[in-house]
DNA sequence: GATTTGATTCTCT
DNA sequence: GAGAATCAAATCC
């Protein structure tokens, strides 16, 4: 029998998450039902031996085949987003511009390849490591603020696509909290254009870690 | 096979 | 605020 709650303990915060089993349920639903539910995440990663914990402040969401012009998997399934298909709970991870990775926990189905993008978060335990990690950082607030950041301070790249989440074995996973955030904002997601532009699917807290916004623009090439 | 695009960040002005 | 860095995947022809 599990534990309805457990907690984390890292000093001056607490968060009651729920047990594996409850959040993999949750993350059944629609993308944009279940990304809420991920703001006050805990994301915990062990990479290289260091412990870095930060708790999600900003996410966005994203459909699967056919629903979301602004999603990888919107035309069909491909090599790259193979992992959307997935089952929930495990991560997507992929490259962009060149340098940048992103972190995406699978939702919905499986098979319906639905996501949702980790955009932002507080560093909570091992801030060293994550100044390390992110030393053009300018504040503590700025280590994981935005996705590629929020990648870096975790070390998170590649490697860890398709993983599962809520395996406590895994080098990175997600705890979800037992109590959802209740005070939240949506607003357009950032960087996407054309027909999916105008859905609400970013979702964030009142939080001095959440990545400015910044609307889609076309890019000048050289 | 060639070209374009992108769920970004950093630096310089 | 604008531009550069940089590359894999998707799309175009």
């Amino acid at each position: 029998m599990l534990p309805m709650a457990t907690s984390l303990d890292g000093g001056d915060w607490l968060v009651q998450v729920m047990p594996a089993r409850a959040a993999r349920s949750l993350l059944c639903g629609d993308p944009p039902r279940v990304a809420p539910a991920l703001l006050g995440a805990v994301i915990t990663s062990r990479v290289g031996g260091a412990k870095v914990t930060v708790r999600v402040t900003e996410v966005e969401a994203y459909g699967g085949v056919g629903v979301d012009p602004g999603s990888h998997a919107f035309r069909r399934r491909t090599a790259r987003n193979a992992p959307m298909f997935g089952p929930p709970g495990n991560a997507y991870v992929y490259f962009t511009y060149g340098m940048h990775w992103c972190l995406n926990v699978v939702v919905g189905d499986r098979g319906t390849a639905g996501a949702i993008l980790i955009r932002a978060g507080c560093v909570l335990v091992g801030q060293q490591v994550a100044w390390h990690r992110r030393p053009t950082a300018r504040s503590a607030h700025d280590l994981a603020r935005g996705p590629a950041r929020l990648t870096a301070a975790l070390a998170v790249d590649g490697a860890h696509n398709g993983v599962d989440l809520l395996a406590p074995a895994s080098p990175v996973t997600i705890a979800l909290p037992a109590t959802g955030v209740h005070q939240f904002a949506s607003s357009p997601r950032t960087g996407v254009s054309g027909p999916g532009a105008w859905t609400m699917w970013r979702f964030h807290t009142d939080d001095p870690s959440v990545s400015p916004y910044r609307p889609a623009r076309a890019r000048a090439r050289g």
